[in-house]
DNA sequence: TATTGTTATACTCTATAACTATA
DNA sequence: TATAGTTATAGAGTATAACAATA
């Protein structure tokens, strides 16, 4: 299924023994697909000016409205103080706000605008052309599904 | 073989439609299965100071002597501008240093010093640990195989 | 004119420490 | 004392423009 062309099978070669190639390096071509697909994230949503980031807390905040800033902040990774510039940028674009939570007075409750629903709609429609697009290059769902996989694997997640 | 969980199967429970899980967005678990490799890079090499960059482009000197900068540089995805500084960090070290090349006076070809050969084979030595912890998290080689496969194919490369 | 290496600079991400107001 | 949000700041990584030497 895979052209596997490690170094073992170098013959007498000028090629250096040990030395991996840079094909072969997990990390190096996981790093260099994320920029790849980043990238045509982010064309794909230059005229929506919405970067990976907010695209995310977007979404979080869309399918489990209420959760405080610490919450949404630690399931993506983002560190709490980083995350309130970008939470900053989507009030003032009018697409999310900030709620005074009911018991705990310090923490803040996140919600969408009206308009920020519409905008996760829209969001979500533009994002299946470059999930879309995606798949094709991996060469079907089924593909993808296994990528999937594979990547929760690296992270530890419990297989299904 | 891949648990799939897509908002399509979803009954009358209180999950929005069509707002993507995160865990069903490649970019989103590319990045962070990136990230996660990347840390167990970084820990691993940590003895050595040595950082992903630097460790790509002794790899390329290694296997590849006497390639000027632009080439080197431009193989990696690094801008020329910022190649300088990496390099010269490699050179301070007395791992790989530039030669006046032959014909262009203009270019520098660069090569590894001995301690930079030896420094070679150590990383390399180290670098499979940490690649055999990642194929230990996947499930297996041909695991791997497949994932360095699929992010080929995100990549546009050839399949064999 | 074009290219190689270089400097300077700016912008984004990320990480840490410290403050405030609440708990 | 500890936590949520915030501010300030510093460090990577990355991007562009412009320059000198050479082609």
């Amino acid at each position: 299924m895979v052209g596997k062309s490690n170094d073992e099978n170098n013959t007498g070669s000028g090629v250096p023994a040990g030395i991996p190639e840079m094909g072969e390096i997990v990390g190096y071509k996981l790093r260099r697909a994320q920029l790849f697909v980043f990238q045509d994230f982010i064309e794909t949503f230059e005229k929506m000016k919405l970067r990976p980031a907010e695209f995310s807390v977007l979404a979080l905040i869309a399918r489990t409205p209420g959760q405080k800033q610490t919450e949404i902040a630690e399931q993506l990774g983002i560190k709490r103080a980083n995350f309130v510039a970008l939470m900053d940028s989507l009030e003032r674009r009018g697409l999310a706000e900030r709620r005074k939570a009911e018991g705990d007075k310090r923490s803040h409750s996140l919600h969408l605008t009206p308009e920020g629903t519409q905008f996760v709609d829209k969001m979500s429609t533009v994002w299946r052309t470059h999930e879309e697009r995606l798949v094709e290059r991996l060469g079907g769902p089924e593909a993808r599904a296994t990528l999937l996989d594979l990547l929760g694997r690296l992270l530890g997640e419990k297989p299904a």
